[in-house]
DNA sequence: GTCTATAGTACGATAGAC
DNA sequence: GTCTATCGTACTATAGAC
């Protein structure tokens, strides 16, 4: 008779999500979560270091795919374009952002915009991604504080992109989501230096 | 003989600043910081809803020096130009950020990047400040994405130049840092429309 | 002001997989 | 035998309830 069942982690990351959606983060206790497996409670904290965790652990590929994409655009020579051929290419219908997981993401989203103390974990994620994007730039030769910002404004567009893709009623693609956010910056941020292609991008007269 | 110091708010929270700084936040319990000022725990908890709080309970006030700062440049017609107008409003020497207290900065500064917790705080701060930008220029007709796009972009440099003006050996003012960022911003999401001004937009040469 | 649930840690014990 | 996953228990501190 086996003594534990494989994919532990996988398991507790799945109840982790149903108990969190159904009845909430604070009135779910981590002895709810391995206990739904079969699992105790300080074998939950071997996989997660807390509470929160279980629902981040994908961290990891999450950031490789964003400097793996990043490592492919080697040539590019303006690093602000550089950082959008990447994003682009992390949106594509290659990467973790297919239709079908879409209701998972809003799924996944909802819990998190439902409790502070996950919505601060998801934003640290986010920061860290920011940092080692930032990194992989200064390490190609793009000097401060044009890194920073290049990357900064890399996360910014696709969390924004993110979360317009998970907003009900959103029937576009993450990829056209974040091409149309790109440009929208790009046309934003020229203001005052040239005349704006897009409209949305003056403000209406003050009433 | 009074029964309790006036401020003990002010109190708790510089007790806490100077007991994280030299004992480390997880070394310090809620009722060293409370004993400290001659409080106990459940009277810290009355002021702060939790440990980490007190190092952020400044919030309130720092919203409204944006809100009000972007409420004074009303009759601008760029969403960006607007944000950049109010930004540079906040960095400027009337707000809190004069050179007296960047020894106060650094120190909160290096506090909250020596934990985890405390920067997921901060990084939640500047995310509902984000929100509470977006939500003005909505009011103000901006339309999204636009609206989200330049509150964000707007946080982004205040952070990256708040952290530039806290880090060792830097000089200059919040404000010329600030309005540096802000023309390297421009400058960088200009490329591949018209060439750069500014040299360190261009990616080096890879070797 | 007191009491309590739960998060999270420390150290240790047990037992299946190999 | 070793390695590794699991479980037991005791403990502190946060934070909320009464």
């Amino acid at each position: 008779m086996v003594r534990w069942q494989p994919a532990a982690s996988e398991r507790l990351q799945k109840a982790a999500l149903e108990l969190f959606g159904s009845r909430g983060f604070d009135e779910t206790t981590v002895a709810d979560i391995a206990l739904a497996v079969g699992l105790t409670e300080r074998t939950f904290y071997r996989y997660f270091a807390d509470k929160r965790e279980v629902l981040f652990s994908g961290q990891g590929e999450f950031e490789q795919l964003f400097l793996g994409a990043l490592a492919k655009t080697r040539g590019h020579t303006y690093p602000f374009d550089t950082v959008g051929r990447a994003l682009s290419d992390v949106c594509s219908i290659f990467g973790p952002f297919t239709e079908e997981r879409r209701p998972y993401s809003r799924l996944r989203q909802a819990v998190i915009l439902a409790h502070r103390e996950l919505q601060e974990r998801e934003l640290l994620k986010m920061h860290s991604l920011s940092r080692a994007l930032g990194a992989a730039l200064r390490e190609r030769g793009v000097a401060e504080p044009t890194a920073s910002l290049a990357a900064e404004s890399g996360v910014m567009l696709f969390r924004l992109s993110f979360e317009q893709w998970v907003a009900p009623g959103e029937g576009r693609s993450l990829s056209a989501i974040e091409h149309d956010m790109f440009a929208e910056l790009r046309a934003m941020t020229a203001t005052l230096q040239e005349s704006s292609q897009v409209g949305s991008t003056r403000i209406v007269a003050d009433h």
